[in-house]
DNA sequence: ATCTGTGCAAATAGTTTGCATCCTC
DNA sequence: GAGGATGCAAACTATTTGCACAGAT
Protein backbone atom coordinates (compact mmCIF):
# COMPACT_ATOMS: atom_id res chain seq x y z
CA UNK A 1 0.00 0.00 0.00
CA UNK A 2 1.56 3.27 -0.99
CA UNK A 3 1.48 6.30 1.21
CA UNK A 4 -0.49 8.99 0.90
CA UNK A 5 0.28 12.46 -0.05
CA UNK A 6 0.38 13.98 3.63
CA UNK A 7 2.33 11.00 4.50
CA UNK A 8 5.13 11.11 1.62
CA UNK A 9 5.57 14.85 3.01
CA UNK A 10 5.66 13.20 6.81
CA UNK A 11 8.18 10.70 5.50
CA UNK A 12 10.04 12.69 3.69
CA UNK A 13 11.04 15.41 6.39
CA UNK A 14 11.60 12.27 8.89
CA UNK A 15 14.21 11.06 6.17
CA UNK A 16 16.03 14.65 5.94
CA UNK A 17 16.34 14.57 9.30
CA UNK A 18 17.64 11.53 9.82
CA UNK A 19 20.06 11.73 7.09
CA UNK A 20 21.60 14.69 9.40
CA UNK A 21 20.25 17.60 7.62
CA UNK A 22 18.87 20.79 9.30
CA UNK A 23 14.97 21.83 8.90
CA UNK A 24 15.24 25.13 7.47
CA UNK A 25 12.27 27.13 6.03
CA UNK A 26 13.08 26.53 2.19
CA UNK A 27 13.67 22.56 1.83
CA UNK A 28 10.20 22.46 4.03
CA UNK A 29 7.84 24.41 1.52
CA UNK A 30 9.64 22.64 -1.50
CA UNK A 31 8.82 19.68 0.35
CA UNK A 32 5.08 20.64 1.16
CA UNK A 33 4.59 21.64 -2.61
CA UNK A 34 5.70 18.60 -3.78
CA UNK A 35 3.55 15.79 -1.45
CA UNK A 36 0.50 18.19 -2.78
CA UNK A 37 1.48 17.31 -6.80
CA UNK A 38 0.56 13.76 -8.27
CA UNK A 39 2.52 14.35 -11.06
CA UNK A 40 5.87 16.52 -11.82
CA UNK A 41 6.94 19.87 -11.79
CA UNK A 42 10.00 21.56 -12.90
CA UNK A 43 12.25 23.38 -10.89
CA UNK A 44 11.06 26.76 -12.25
CA UNK A 45 7.77 26.04 -11.57
CA UNK A 46 8.60 25.57 -8.18
CA UNK A 47 10.73 28.34 -7.58
CA UNK A 48 8.00 30.26 -9.04
CA UNK A 49 5.43 29.17 -6.60
CA UNK A 50 7.30 29.71 -3.94
CA UNK A 51 7.99 33.37 -3.67
CA UNK A 52 10.08 33.72 -0.53
CA UNK A 53 12.48 30.88 -1.70
CA UNK A 54 15.14 31.11 -3.74
CA UNK A 55 15.89 29.17 -6.98
CA UNK A 56 19.52 27.78 -6.05
CA UNK A 57 17.72 26.77 -2.45
CA UNK A 58 14.69 24.92 -5.04
CA UNK A 59 17.80 23.40 -6.91
CA UNK A 60 19.19 22.16 -4.19
CA UNK A 61 16.62 20.33 -2.25
CA UNK A 62 15.63 18.53 -5.31
CA UNK A 63 18.83 17.00 -5.62
CA UNK A 64 19.19 16.38 -1.74
CA UNK A 65 15.92 14.56 -1.98
CA UNK A 66 16.54 12.83 -5.32
CA UNK A 67 19.57 11.38 -3.84
CA UNK A 68 17.37 9.89 -1.27
CA UNK A 69 15.15 8.59 -3.75
CA UNK A 70 12.37 10.79 -1.67
CA UNK A 71 11.96 12.46 -5.07
CA UNK A 72 12.49 10.87 -9.27
CA UNK A 73 13.46 13.29 -11.34
CA UNK A 74 12.39 12.97 -14.92
CA UNK A 75 13.66 13.95 -18.60
CA UNK A 76 10.41 14.56 -20.02
CA UNK A 77 10.75 17.50 -22.54
CA UNK A 78 13.70 19.24 -24.36
CA UNK A 79 13.56 22.21 -21.88
CA UNK A 80 13.45 21.50 -18.05
CA UNK A 81 13.79 18.51 -15.52
CA UNK A 82 10.80 17.48 -14.15
CA UNK A 83 10.51 16.46 -10.26
CA UNK A 84 7.95 14.45 -8.73
CA UNK A 85 7.59 12.57 -5.08
CA UNK A 86 8.29 8.49 -4.97
CA UNK A 87 6.98 6.48 -2.92
CA UNK A 88 9.03 4.02 -1.53
CA UNK A 89 6.48 1.14 -1.01
CA UNK A 90 6.70 0.98 -5.18
CA UNK A 91 3.15 2.60 -6.84
CA UNK A 92 4.86 4.75 -9.28
CA UNK A 93 3.73 5.97 -12.97
CA UNK A 94 5.28 6.82 -16.10
CA UNK A 95 4.39 9.84 -19.04
CA UNK A 96 2.37 10.13 -22.17
CA UNK A 97 3.83 13.40 -23.89
CA UNK A 98 2.32 15.19 -26.58
CA UNK A 99 4.74 16.45 -28.80
CA UNK A 100 2.21 19.46 -30.10
CA UNK A 101 0.81 20.63 -26.94
CA UNK A 102 3.04 19.48 -24.54
CA UNK A 103 0.18 17.83 -22.19
CA UNK A 104 2.14 14.94 -19.85
CA UNK A 105 -0.42 12.44 -18.95
CA UNK A 106 0.55 9.86 -16.30
CA UNK A 107 -0.47 6.13 -16.78
CA UNK A 108 0.41 2.99 -14.95
CA UNK A 109 0.70 -0.63 -16.70
CA UNK A 110 1.73 -4.04 -14.48
CA UNK A 111 3.24 -5.57 -17.38
CA UNK A 112 5.21 -3.26 -17.86
CA UNK A 113 6.76 -3.22 -14.86
CA UNK A 114 7.39 -6.77 -14.84
CA UNK A 115 9.16 -6.24 -18.32
CA UNK A 116 11.20 -3.90 -17.33
CA UNK A 117 11.84 -5.46 -13.77
CA UNK A 118 13.03 -8.80 -16.29
CA UNK A 119 15.59 -6.20 -17.91
CA UNK A 120 16.79 -5.23 -15.04
CA UNK A 121 17.10 -8.47 -13.15
CA UNK A 122 19.21 -9.73 -16.31
CA UNK A 123 21.13 -6.99 -16.99
CA UNK A 124 24.81 -6.77 -15.56
CA UNK A 125 23.44 -3.45 -14.20
CA UNK A 126 22.26 -2.86 -9.86
CA UNK A 127 18.98 -0.75 -11.48
CA UNK A 128 17.61 2.04 -9.14
CA UNK A 129 15.13 3.35 -10.88
CA UNK A 130 13.69 3.95 -14.26
CA UNK A 131 11.59 6.19 -16.53
CA UNK A 132 9.41 5.49 -19.66
CA UNK A 133 8.01 8.07 -22.11
CA UNK A 134 5.39 7.83 -24.38
CA UNK A 135 5.89 10.59 -27.03
CA UNK A 136 3.13 11.54 -29.51
CA UNK A 137 0.02 13.32 -30.00
CA UNK A 138 -2.40 12.98 -27.51
CA UNK A 139 -6.54 13.11 -28.22
CA UNK A 140 -7.40 16.25 -28.58
CA UNK A 141 -4.35 17.18 -31.02
CA UNK A 142 -4.36 13.98 -33.05
CA UNK A 143 -7.97 14.44 -33.88
CA UNK A 144 -7.64 18.49 -34.41
CA UNK A 145 -5.07 17.26 -37.04
CA UNK A 146 -4.71 13.90 -37.93
CA UNK A 147 -0.94 14.27 -38.40
CA UNK A 148 0.28 14.70 -42.16
CA UNK A 149 -3.14 14.05 -43.53
CA UNK A 150 -2.48 14.18 -47.23
CA UNK B 1 14.77 -6.99 -41.61
CA UNK B 2 16.95 -3.68 -40.52
CA UNK B 3 18.58 -1.94 -42.87
CA UNK B 4 22.30 -1.36 -42.14
CA UNK B 5 24.36 1.85 -41.20
CA UNK B 6 25.25 2.46 -44.93
CA UNK B 7 21.90 2.22 -45.61
CA UNK B 8 20.43 4.25 -43.28
CA UNK B 9 22.83 7.19 -44.32
CA UNK B 10 21.79 6.73 -48.18
CA UNK B 11 17.90 6.33 -46.60
CA UNK B 12 18.45 9.59 -44.69
CA UNK B 13 19.88 11.49 -47.41
CA UNK B 14 17.03 10.15 -49.72
CA UNK B 15 14.63 11.35 -47.42
CA UNK B 16 15.68 14.89 -47.12
CA UNK B 17 16.20 15.37 -50.76
CA UNK B 18 12.08 13.91 -51.06
CA UNK B 19 11.46 16.56 -47.84
CA UNK B 20 12.60 18.82 -50.28
CA UNK B 21 16.02 20.17 -48.69
CA UNK B 22 19.17 20.83 -50.37
CA UNK B 23 22.16 18.84 -50.07
CA UNK B 24 24.67 21.19 -47.95
CA UNK B 25 27.50 19.60 -46.74
CA UNK B 26 26.99 20.00 -43.35
CA UNK B 27 23.86 17.86 -42.89
CA UNK B 28 25.33 15.32 -44.89
CA UNK B 29 28.20 14.96 -42.52
CA UNK B 30 26.04 14.62 -39.33
CA UNK B 31 24.18 12.00 -41.23
CA UNK B 32 27.79 10.29 -42.34
CA UNK B 33 28.44 10.88 -38.92
CA UNK B 34 25.49 9.42 -37.23
CA UNK B 35 24.96 6.44 -39.67
CA UNK B 36 28.56 4.96 -38.39
CA UNK B 37 27.50 5.44 -34.62
CA UNK B 38 25.38 2.75 -33.08
CA UNK B 39 24.57 4.41 -29.97
CA UNK B 40 23.74 8.06 -28.82
CA UNK B 41 25.91 11.13 -29.71
CA UNK B 42 25.39 14.53 -28.03
CA UNK B 43 25.25 17.52 -30.64
CA UNK B 44 28.51 18.86 -28.72
CA UNK B 45 30.05 15.57 -29.51
CA UNK B 46 29.29 15.89 -32.79
CA UNK B 47 30.32 19.66 -33.42
CA UNK B 48 33.47 18.67 -31.70
CA UNK B 49 33.89 15.40 -34.02
CA UNK B 50 33.01 18.01 -37.41
CA UNK B 51 35.44 20.80 -37.54
CA UNK B 52 34.34 21.99 -40.75
CA UNK B 53 30.40 22.20 -39.18
CA UNK B 54 29.34 24.89 -36.85
CA UNK B 55 27.37 24.18 -34.15
CA UNK B 56 24.01 25.73 -34.76
CA UNK B 57 23.85 23.42 -37.79
CA UNK B 58 24.22 20.19 -36.19
CA UNK B 59 21.55 21.51 -34.53
CA UNK B 60 19.54 22.30 -37.09
CA UNK B 61 20.38 19.00 -38.63
CA UNK B 62 19.71 16.95 -35.96
CA UNK B 63 15.90 19.23 -35.33
CA UNK B 64 14.94 17.86 -38.87
CA UNK B 65 16.19 14.58 -39.16
CA UNK B 66 14.27 13.88 -35.69
CA UNK B 67 11.10 15.06 -37.55
CA UNK B 68 11.72 12.72 -40.11
CA UNK B 69 11.84 10.15 -38.10
CA UNK B 70 15.28 9.80 -38.75
CA UNK B 71 16.83 10.26 -36.01
CA UNK B 72 15.94 9.74 -32.01
CA UNK B 73 16.76 12.12 -29.43
CA UNK B 74 17.37 10.48 -26.19
CA UNK B 75 16.97 12.85 -22.52
CA UNK B 76 19.58 10.14 -21.06
CA UNK B 77 21.69 12.48 -18.71
CA UNK B 78 21.09 15.63 -17.40
CA UNK B 79 22.73 17.40 -19.61
CA UNK B 80 23.18 17.27 -22.85
CA UNK B 81 20.40 15.40 -25.28
CA UNK B 82 22.22 12.35 -27.26
CA UNK B 83 20.56 11.28 -30.58
CA UNK B 84 20.95 7.98 -32.47
CA UNK B 85 20.12 6.74 -35.98
CA UNK B 86 16.52 5.53 -35.96
CA UNK B 87 16.03 2.22 -38.47
CA UNK B 88 12.36 2.79 -39.73
CA UNK B 89 12.01 -0.98 -40.09
CA UNK B 90 11.96 -1.37 -36.44
CA UNK B 91 14.91 -3.14 -34.14
CA UNK B 92 15.46 -0.23 -31.59
CA UNK B 93 16.74 -0.49 -28.25
CA UNK B 94 16.94 1.19 -24.97
CA UNK B 95 19.56 2.70 -22.50
CA UNK B 96 20.65 1.36 -19.07
CA UNK B 97 23.02 4.59 -17.48
CA UNK B 98 25.70 3.97 -15.31
CA UNK B 99 24.84 7.28 -12.59
CA UNK B 100 28.24 6.78 -11.20
CA UNK B 101 30.30 6.49 -14.35
CA UNK B 102 27.74 7.93 -17.26
CA UNK B 103 28.22 4.21 -18.67
CA UNK B 104 25.21 4.15 -21.58
CA UNK B 105 24.42 0.41 -22.61
CA UNK B 106 22.45 -0.53 -25.08
CA UNK B 107 19.83 -3.19 -24.67
CA UNK B 108 16.55 -4.50 -26.48
CA UNK B 109 13.79 -6.16 -25.29
CA UNK B 110 10.74 -8.15 -26.77
CA UNK B 111 8.89 -8.72 -23.74
CA UNK B 112 9.35 -4.98 -23.23
CA UNK B 113 8.05 -3.60 -26.35
CA UNK B 114 5.16 -5.57 -26.04
CA UNK B 115 4.32 -3.87 -23.16
CA UNK B 116 4.87 -0.54 -24.34
CA UNK B 117 2.84 -1.23 -27.69
CA UNK B 118 0.25 -2.56 -25.09
CA UNK B 119 0.01 0.93 -23.41
CA UNK B 120 0.33 2.27 -26.66
CA UNK B 121 -3.09 1.07 -28.02
CA UNK B 122 -4.68 1.33 -24.95
CA UNK B 123 -4.24 5.00 -24.52
CA UNK B 124 -5.77 7.27 -26.13
CA UNK B 125 -2.73 8.85 -27.76
CA UNK B 126 -1.30 8.46 -31.08
CA UNK B 127 2.13 7.11 -30.14
CA UNK B 128 4.73 7.89 -31.93
CA UNK B 129 8.04 6.93 -30.30
CA UNK B 130 8.92 5.85 -26.57
CA UNK B 131 11.78 5.55 -24.45
CA UNK B 132 13.13 3.65 -21.86
CA UNK B 133 15.91 4.37 -19.52
CA UNK B 134 17.04 2.20 -16.83
CA UNK B 135 19.60 4.08 -14.07
CA UNK B 136 21.19 2.47 -11.47
CA UNK B 137 25.21 1.13 -11.06
CA UNK B 138 26.92 -0.63 -14.02
CA UNK B 139 29.05 -3.71 -13.16
CA UNK B 140 32.23 -2.29 -12.70
CA UNK B 141 30.98 0.87 -10.52
CA UNK B 142 28.62 -1.41 -8.35
CA UNK B 143 31.29 -3.73 -7.90
CA UNK B 144 33.79 -1.38 -7.05
CA UNK B 145 31.49 -0.02 -4.15
CA UNK B 146 29.05 -1.88 -3.19
CA UNK B 147 26.56 1.70 -2.70
CA UNK B 148 26.26 2.54 0.37
CA UNK B 149 28.48 -0.26 2.05
CA UNK B 150 28.66 1.05 5.67
C1' DA C 1 19.49 34.38 -60.20
C1' DT C 2 17.14 32.69 -56.41
C1' DC C 3 16.57 30.97 -52.32
C1' DT C 4 18.26 27.50 -49.05
C1' DG C 5 22.07 26.06 -46.12
C1' DT C 6 25.85 27.38 -43.26
C1' DG C 7 29.01 29.52 -39.91
C1' DC C 8 29.76 32.85 -36.62
C1' DA C 9 28.58 35.30 -32.70
C1' DA C 10 25.23 36.93 -29.72
C1' DA C 11 21.14 35.81 -27.14
C1' DT C 12 18.41 32.54 -24.22
C1' DA C 13 17.12 29.21 -20.81
C1' DG C 14 18.14 26.01 -17.33
C1' DT C 15 21.15 24.82 -13.75
C1' DT C 16 25.17 25.40 -10.69
C1' DT C 17 28.34 27.85 -7.74
C1' DG C 18 30.44 31.50 -4.57
C1' DC C 19 29.66 33.96 -0.79
C1' DA C 20 27.77 36.69 3.04
C1' DT C 21 24.11 36.13 6.20
C1' DC C 22 20.52 33.79 8.82
C1' DC C 23 18.92 30.29 11.66
C1' DT C 24 18.86 25.60 13.64
C1' DC C 25 20.80 22.65 16.92
C1' DG D 1 28.53 29.54 19.27
C1' DA D 2 29.33 26.51 15.33
C1' DG D 3 28.05 24.87 11.17
C1' DG D 4 24.52 23.91 8.08
C1' DA D 5 20.79 26.32 5.21
C1' DT D 6 19.39 30.07 2.37
C1' DG D 7 19.07 33.98 -0.97
C1' DC D 8 21.20 36.64 -4.25
C1' DA D 9 23.92 37.31 -8.09
C1' DA D 10 27.30 35.75 -11.04
C1' DA D 11 29.06 31.84 -13.67
C1' DC D 12 28.30 27.98 -16.72
C1' DT D 13 26.44 24.86 -20.12
C1' DA D 14 23.40 23.51 -23.59
C1' DT D 15 20.63 25.21 -27.18
C1' DT D 16 18.51 28.77 -30.23
C1' DT D 17 18.41 32.77 -33.10
C1' DG D 18 19.94 36.76 -36.20
C1' DC D 19 22.39 37.77 -39.91
C1' DA D 20 25.56 38.01 -43.84
C1' DC D 21 27.54 35.04 -47.08
C1' DA D 22 28.37 30.75 -49.66
C1' DG D 23 26.48 27.22 -52.36
C1' DA D 24 22.90 24.32 -54.62
C1' DT D 25 19.40 24.10 -58.15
Amino acid sequence: MPVSRDDWTELALTALRRAGYRAGGARRQVIELLGGEECALTALEIDRRLDSVGRASVYRALEQLEQLGLVQRLEVGGEAAGYERRDPGGEHHHHLVCERCGAVVPFADEDLERAIDAVSDASAFRVLSHEVVLRGSCGACAGAKPRQAA
